[in-house]
DNA sequence: ATTATAGGTGAACCATCGTTCACTTGTCAA
DNA sequence: TTGACAAGTGAACGATGGTTCACCTATAAT
């Protein structure tokens, strides 16, 4: 039954979508559809996948997602617990409004005290109104920036994550284009 | 043209899948499937969508996925640019393994100085062989946490990303049991 | 005024869809 | 040995799939 799991995991990931009966027998060797739509009975019972109001299989957050744990010093768990792990797309945990959120590449050291390195990615998401304290992408007198904005009273000023740097007091114009959402590190 | 392209991505977003041609000529108000076939016919042209062998239509990267941008300094580019923007998946950039990498919350600010803060999440890798210089999830005589991992020569030791923290020269048992890959953080 | 051309209608084609039923296995327990 | 049961076969059903064809507007270009 794992064996079977895989080989649908697999198909769903190059096809990007969920196979029909046919095609799962096909896939696993049965010589009847029938046989495949048992299997994928027990996979909904397993709860591994759903059936929307057609019949038609999707995927359940088992396919493409990734398995949640809890902290560090809990260490990992036994593979019976595993089962009972949650699971998550990345997408889903980091990205509230699609529509309005890029990835921008990190260059600078101007925002080392907040944790975020040169070369990390940035989610940024467009027009959402900047609170106090958020790490926002802003353009101050024509150079684009990222850094903390404080506001106090009437006063704005974009703070850097670096005692090394002086904060910024914008004099002609501040253009505040989007706010910093999440970071992202790869190794 | 783009009105019919949100409703369909509104569609996969729910429905895990692909419309048929029937399903979009309901979505987008056709009274004839032909229509959608003739529509669906032009985003492939456009590069929005692709069809498999068996003519079924699959999305291509512009479906669920984040926008990347340059650096920065760079700033937003004008929206006549933004059709030439790349996109992907965070889950597809980030793990390589699908498999065997869990998600795990940090806590501690033992690695602060890697610019891993407590909150933040971790992507770790089971079974991957540990190098020099990578930062591990470790048992250590009974307890579990997150170090660099130094090795020089026969001798191996944990360092923190903290200053005011000590290395750990492990004396009973070392059980290295994942590889971080990535950081996530959100705010 | 005439001619293209893009966008939609409506019907038809066969293949495949999900689903059901009756039947044949093999396996393991009683 | 018998019985129960999980797992696969094979055929059938109506519905829906992708695709094609002929036809019908509009709007814009010539």
């Amino acid at each position: 039954m794992k064996k079977y799991h895989a080989k649908i995991i697999a198909f769903y990931r190059k096809a990007k979508r969920m196979p029909s009966y046919g095609e799962i027998a096909r896939l696993l060797g049965f010589k009847s559809k029938n046989a495949a739509y048992k299997l994928v009975v027990k996979m909904v019972e397993a709860g591994l996948v759903a059936k929307d109001s057609s019949g038609k299989i999707i995927p359940k957050r088992i396919f493409g997602e990734t398995r949640v744990l809890g902290t560090v010093e809990a260490g990992f768990p036994s593979p019976a617990e595993e089962e009972l792990i949650d699971t998550i797309t990345l997408d889903e945990y980091l990205i509230k409004n699609k529509e309005a959120t890029y990835m921008l590449k990190v260059s600078g050291d101007s925002m080392i005290d907040a944790g975020i390195k040169p070369g990390d990615i940035v989610l940024v998401e467009r027009n959402k109104p900047p609170k106090n304290g958020d790490i926002v992408i802003a353009e101050v007198d024509g150079n684009w920036t990222m850094k903390y904005l404080r506001k106090s009273g009437r006063q704005i000023t974009l703070a850097p994550g670096n005692k090394k740097f002086k904060p910024i007091v914008p004099e002609d114009e501040l253009n505040i284009a989007a706010v910093v959402t999440a970071v992202v590190r790869k190794y």
